[in-house]
Order: structure tokens, then sequence, then C-alpha cells
DNA sequence: CTACGTGCAAAAAGTTTGCAATCGC
DNA sequence: GCGATTGCAAACTTTTTGCACGTAG
């Protein structure tokens, strides 16, 4: 169960780095194939599981599509997401809301949260 | 295009009506099946497509798994969503945060947000 | 009666797995 | 050299679609 380098990885972990918004495994694959020219479909889903088993990276869902994934120390930096319904993009945002304790039931354990604004991003709103 | 009301439909809707929580497809399909023996996967699929896209019921989607479904005037008295982790089932809860405004970039236009709330629920923490 | 909605089977889309060849260490 | 990792193809799972029949209006 060692953990070797491996061009492939080192695409994966970049492309999702450099992004900076959370991505689909066909993203991912598409852009790491520009670097890494031969790189299969499977080893995407592998490593993606891999990092996302190991906390690496995060799964991010919206509804009706594929999950989306982003760097974990990125998430770890508290922030939530965008989801513009017009190009269909997923944006990081700053900040977060905090008052969450008092949604809770009774009996309820929180350990985290998720929080999803959806609309349209600077590019396709009409402003 | 007509919308013709059938027992399967009628059964689905009130599928989730009884639920109080987002179901999935296939969960929707085992409970409509104990009221109309004979529906199709396809069925439960089709009407909830039709239903989603007529806006009477809204998706929620939890990461690593198919999407839910709530009945809309649900959604519409407006709540968010408990992620058990240990039951992995979803339940509403009362209530909503204010001040998202704050956390919009520019140019973002806010239509609306999903929060979900991820932890264990009262029969699953240790309490 | 007309044509929308259903059930079944086949097809498509998305994801995982088996295996021989490759490559990091 | 050894064994983890890869690429390809096949297996699976989940969702959609084609079609003939049943049925609501």
């Amino acid at each position: 169960m060692e953990s070797r380098r491996t061009r492939q990885q080192d695409a994966i972990e970049a492309v999702l780095a450099d992004a900076g918004r959370p991505m689909s495994v066909q993203e991912v694959f598409s852009a790491a194939a520009a670097t890494v020219p031969g790189i299969g479909l499977s080893t995407v889903y592998r490593t993606i599981r891999k990092l996302a088993e190991q906390g690496e990276i995060a799964a991010v869902a919206v509804p009706g599509q594929p999950d989306r994934y982003e760097l974990a120390h990125v998430a770890a930096t508290h922030h939530h997401h965008f989801h513009c319904t017009a190009c269909d993009r997923v944006f990081d945002i700053r900040g977060c809301v905090g008052g969450l304790d008092r949604l809770l039931p009774s009996g309820f354990e929180l350990h985290g949260h998720e929080l999803t604004l959806v609309g349209a991003c600077d590019h396709c709103s009409g402003t």
C-alpha cells in the first residue's frame, strides 16, 4: 500500500490545484490528458477515489450531475460554493455563515456543513 | 402534451408526500410498488423527471449518491437538510440562515441557496 | 375514439474491475 | 527485481429510450 509518485498522479493533482474550482472526473481527465497524453480514464477515476478516501480532495455534489472534486486544503480553508445555472460551473466563494447550531434539532450532532448558492455568475448575469 | 391523471403518478406523489424527507428513485419505486404492484422503474424515472421539470419536486444531492427528491411545496416552505453520515438518511430541518448576500461576489446574481448540515442524527449520535 | 402514459426490453451513460505490461524505487 | 500503477477492455450500475398495448378523457 505504498504510495508511488507517478506522472499521472502529479498531473491530476496539478489540474485540481490550478483549477481553483471543483471539477468533474471528465474535466480532470481532459485537462490531465494535455500533460500526460495517453492517460486512461480509469486512472483518473482510481486516483480521484484514492485521494478522496485519503481525505486529500473533497466531493461537491450538484443535483442531476456527477460529483465534482477539489483539493481538501482548499476545502479546509472554510468556504462555500456558487453554482451558476447558466454556464453550469461551480465557483468557490469565501466566507461562511454562522449560527448554524440554532438550526440543529436536539439530539443531532453537527460535524460540518455545505452551503451552495445558486444563480448566475458575473459572466452570465444580464448585468 | 396533456397531463393525464394515472394511478402510478398518484402513487408516486403520495409516496413523496408521506415520506416527509427526500427519497431516492429506488426508494420511491419500492414504496410505490406497494400501492401499484406492477409499476415499472422507468415510469418512476419518467414521472420524477417530469415533476422536476415542472418544478413540483426538488432534487437534493448528496456526494457519491444518486439524487433524492422532495415535493416542492415543502421546499417552498424554506428549509434545509441534515445528512446523517451514519444511517445515511437526509432529514428536513426548519429555519434558514440569513445574510447570504454578503458572501456574494460582485456581478453574481443570487437566485437561491441550499444548505446541508452533516453529522449524526439523534438516533445515531452516541447521546 | 384518440393519443398519452405504461411496462418491458434494449440502449446509453457513468463507474468499477481484471489483467498483462510498465515504471518507480 | 519487485510490486505498485497504468491502459485497455469487459463487467456493472444507473438512467434513458423505443415500441406495442392499455387506458384516461
